[in-house]
DNA sequence: GGCTACCTCTTGTATAGACAAGTATAGCCT
DNA sequence: AGGCTATACTTGTCTATACAAGAGGTAGCC
């Protein structure tokens, strides 16, 4: 059973985004959703409060809770697609498929699923390459709930990335970057000299509300960095 | 009056700042808390879940609250503080000012300024630590332009961020992040052990159509992550 | 007009109590 | 030994109530 809050919250989503409430609209108070939804008003409460922490109501004591401008929110580090990227740059993208299996999922990683441990995901382990150089060992762990045909997907035709979005629409993104030294194994995959460090990317997904995918991107110190440029 | 959750939050912050609750270190209940503290379980519930959302505590239901063992984080696409991020974590920051300086630009440091070769710029160079321990190493260069009493500036009473967004409001920002081995005097200043990879942070920074500032940031890659979560 | 006092509606914080759900363990039974 | 259950303790959610604080309007006064 979902939480009643997060009936309200989905109640005020709903209308945010059908277009119902733009921006600027004032959204009803707390002691009025607390009649319509028949709800206590701390639950009101709480969901109003998530949503504002969220960034999408902007809440002001004594006036009222109103539907935040949501263009002024721009793009931090985008999921991007690696072989849209390196075409971009006139490159030739290749991928090597690795491992490509279901998996029992033990410890973190079930953790990390909010799953029970033993429960069955889906890994794949690939390596990208810019014109025969790889700088991209991809190392995925997928929702089986959420991707059930993950499995017979031609990755040579399409990336994982294209086709996770085209069955589940992202919903959330987590990112963790380190600087990391190489295992041995990441280090031959990506055919690195020795002494030289990675980028590990280490990125989680949300779709309807669960874990859709858990991975891990190690990109080689001196063949790739993340750039951008933006106004604040 | 500071609210009583913010007392909670203080109280484990204060903990975890001092290093009394080392990573990994399970918390008070809940219950344990209300009696200790004299308020009731709801608002030391807000307090933990509010550190949880936060990232500092990880929370079971059934086991119990956790110091999460995160190194430093940061999100990638924030012109951050270090100074308040340290704060925000209940750490105590410290700065260590080793040039402070006008130097003339030469090469691709002029270059970057679209400036002529030979130019004054400001040049400064600190450790920031966090509990004594460094975590950043600031390599910044800034337009005499645009902050001309940038070498009268006391760096352990406000951060080369907080002035400089004080007299020059940011108009653009660029980076480029990158994994890479520091060099002997680096690592020497960031008392990191051999082998160790450092995240470097490139920064450029434009204000009133001229580039302000032009810094590097150095990061031990064991001691600190980039980590954000948004939305797409 | 301009001012103050008051009233009302809003969100913010805090409490006590309750039940649900997750987890670990001790101890019992087969 | 292995499997089961009862239990104790944890966090998660929800309610009803209360008071505080912020903001705006209004009535009445000068």
């Amino acid at each position: 059973m979902m939480p009643r809050y997060q009936k309200v919250k989905d109640h005020i989503l709903g209308h945010i985004g059908s277009g119902a409430w733009p921006s600027g609209h004032r959204v009803p108070s707390e002691n009025e959703l607390v009649k319509l939804l028949s709800v206590s008003r701390m639950t009101v409460n709480r969901a109003m409060k998530e949503l504002s922490d969220e960034g999408l109501l902007t809440r002001v004591a004594g006036v009222g809770t109103f539907v935040a401008d949501r263009t002024a929110h721009a793009n931090p580090l985008e999921v991007h697609n690696i072989a849209s990227e390196i075409r971009n740059r006139g490159g030739e993208h290749t991928v090597q498929v690795l491992r490509l299996e279901a998996v029992d999922a033990k410890g973190d990683m079930a953790r990390s699923f909010n799953a029970a441990p033993g429960a069955t995901v889906f890994h794949s382990l690939m390596v990208h390459c810019e014109n025969g150089v790889p700088v991209q060992l991809e190392d995925r762990y997928v929702n089986p709930a959420i991707a059930p045909g993950y499995l017979g997907v031609d990755f040579t035709r399409t990336t994982a990335h294209q086709y996770l979005i085209e069955v589940a629409p992202l919903q959330e993104v987590e990112h963790i970057l380190r600087a990391v030294m190489p295992t041995a194994q990441v280090r031959r995959l990506l055919k690195m000299p020795e002494g030289e460090p990675c980028l590990m990317l280490q990125r989680r997904t949300w779709s309807g509300g669960q874990v859709a995918t858990s991975s891990r991107f190690y990109y080689p110190g001196s063949r790739y960095e993340f750039s951008g440029r933006f106004k604040p």
